[in-house]
DNA sequence: CCAAATTCTTACTGACGGTAAATACTATGC
DNA sequence: GCATAGTATTTACCGTCAGTAAGAATTTGG
């Protein structure tokens, strides 16, 4: 596995790179899930059965891998909410669908995740607000599209969307790292709290406990 | 101020120490502020005027350095949500008090806000848990009590506290990096979410735009 | 078959977290 | 007073890792 065959080095047959950007990647992926957040670039390379260079030459800087792994969790998190929400129509069911295929998408995926959520200081939190814009985008556009047919201003949306982001990476880190309370009933507590707030109606609903 | 004269080395004269665990903390948060969230423990110590096992003898690693300033900030934005609420009694007037205070707490800190959350994947994830601990608990606390009063399930208090947190967590980042709303906009935004909900009643209150 | 271009590796640098060992001072016993 | 023990501090070091420069191996073009 690691002490695959190194290539010996010259120009490949056929002109083309021996590995591409997307070999490096799912290289990354593996080793992270495997050894944790904390592989160096080295363990990277290795892994990829390449050489340090290499990676700098087909991803960058160690940021610049953790912004790549941000995009394919990000892409990942929308295929997997779109897939829950299916052709449900109510909108707690919806929304609720939506946080628990978060919740496990990112329990799934926690390695990669504790990865792109880390890192130092500065990079750590424009990667994690790029993070959040992927998510809070669409979220946005469809938040501010339904508060403006119901005659609310729009201009929550924006606000609104990093805070729904937000909730759902501080609960996901939360839950991932400790707690063992089922996914269900974690999406069906938030979901409460977004849709009806503190002040929610209290004859509206019962909570599971 | 950072030239300063060293220490010949040597037991300090009246058998005092040269520097307390304060001074070591102090300085580390001056010179974050001063230099960014990305500062060397080497600098922490010349900051100091002491030299680095000075620090590892009073604070410890980075990650207890870490740790000690997430806890002085988490105490500063207590007591600056205490003095914000004041004489306050209308809930949603405490509630903006509180996210209000905290954006503008943490901008105050914006550095050591971002020393505090960065860090590498597992420590830092653990800090950010503590973080969020430290001032969910009284929330999650207050939570759960009006709940029970209401004819809730308190089981909520615990995920939602981490959700609340996460979610001001998230704002802050953004508004401090990226934003340059009037904080009490924000404020407003964000309370009303949390109070009302995604589906809070639209004739209920305006949001100023 | 030689030269140029390309791909990859070896080998290095610089910075930093953390620690061991040496150094200088105080305090105490005789 | 003087030796001895004890402690606070510095110097000097180690290992690790991100990032890079220089060189070796191979193919393509003439």
């Amino acid at each position: 596995m690691t002490d695959r065959v190194r290539r010996r080095p010259g120009r490949p047959a056929g002109g083309e790179p021996v590995v591409d950007r997307d070999l490096v990647l799912d290289a990354a992926e593996r080793v992270i899930r495997r050894d944790g957040a904390g592989v160096s670039i080295d363990a990277v390379a290795l892994e990829a059965g390449v050489t340090k260079p290499i990676v700098y030459a087909r991803v960058g800087k160690r940021t610049d891998l953790a912004d790549a792994l941000a995009q394919r969790l990000a892409d990942r998190l929308l295929e997997a909410a779109e897939a829950a929400i299916g052709k449900r129509r109510n909108i707690r069911t919806r929304l609720t669908a939506m946080i628990r295929s978060s919740l496990e998408t990112l329990a799934d995926h926690r390695e990669l995740f504790l990865f792109v959520s880390g890192g130092s200081s500065e990079e750590m939190s424009q990667r994690t607000l790029f993070l959040a814009e992927q998510s809070a985008t669409p979220l946005a556009k469809q938040l501010a599209a339904s508060r403006q047919a119901e005659g609310f201003d729009p201009a929550v949306a924006e606000v609104w969307s990093y805070g729904i982001v937000g909730m759902l990476n501080m609960v996901s880190l939360w839950w991932i790292t400790h707690s063992d309370l089922p996914a269900e009933q974690v999406a069906d507590q938030v979901a409460e709290l977004l849709l009806s707030g503190l002040e929610g109606s209290p004859s509206k609903r019962s909570i599971r406990g």
